[in-house]
DNA sequence: TGAGTAATTGAACAACTACTCATATTAGCG
DNA sequence: CGCTAATATGAGTAGTTGTTCAATTACTCA
């Protein structure tokens, strides 16, 4: 947001035959407006994507996912074909992005999907197969 | 899935009381079988996560979400502080992941969110504020 | 057709990521 | 306590990403 507005302008003048000064800022403050309807929180909406947006850490929630309850970490692990140590990484990262809660018991660790995590793998169910 | 189960023998131990080689494979089974609930196209799951996971490219989605129509290259471009190359690279890569939709009219480039981004933005509010 | 404009593309490179290996932490048990 | 097991953490590093700059494409209009 302080960039060059003249593209913008002909943009305007194409659309309505003319443009003044006021209508470029009237439009920008249109669109800057809808960029504030952005949540302030952006940025833990940022990580949760990040987190998601990489295989190993995907699997684990789409497993977490579809067992509807919680799995210890020695459950998990054996599925994977990454270290023990990724997996241990990845279950950290997912945890600390609010897509995973955890549970000690013992030495034993358990891990569960959120609400959070819930919610978009649905959302991305909802619309597979859809061609738009 | 080629690992050391014996860590999941003892968790079976642990608790069962026992644990034979059968209870072991029953177990990882069931386990894996959870894992192929995760859809064929898991891949561009991953990419659709990892597109927006980038503040430029959710930022971008959000506008247009927010806007609920389409707008040109040119007024996205003035409300983001990188090179208009940046935006169009980002455009492209939403695009690709199936986030968003273009159309052309004459050398103005419009876009739009597909319904999958409209679907995953609104998995995000629905969540925000929980705790959990 | 040629000048001018909107947007895209490709190359380059600093910054970041995801993994592995080694080590640390935490808990149960004799 | 000291031993072993389950998991976590940190450092290192090969590979990936996000941006910019420069060049290109695609369109309009005189």
């Amino acid at each position: 947001m302080a960039q060059d507005t003249t593209r913008l302008r002909r943009f305007i003048e194409d659309e309505t035959g003319s443009c003044c000064d006021a209508e470029v800022e009237a439009r920008l403050d249109a669109l800057v407006s809808l960029g504030e309807a952005i949540p302030d929180d952006c940025e833990s909406d940022v990580t949760a994507f990040k987190t998601l947006g990489n295989e190993t850490r995907y699997r684990i929630v789409r497993l977490l996912a579809a067992a509807e309850d919680e799995r210890c970490v020695c459950e998990i692990t054996p599925l994977f074909d990454v270290s023990e140590s990724a997996v241990s990484h990845a279950l950290s990262d997912l945890t600390d992005a609010g897509l995973l809660a955890r549970r000690k018991e013992g030495t034993w660790r358990y891990y569960r999907t959120t609400e959070l995590a819930d919610q978009l793998v649905e959302a991305l169910d909802a619309t597979r197969g859809d061609n738009e």
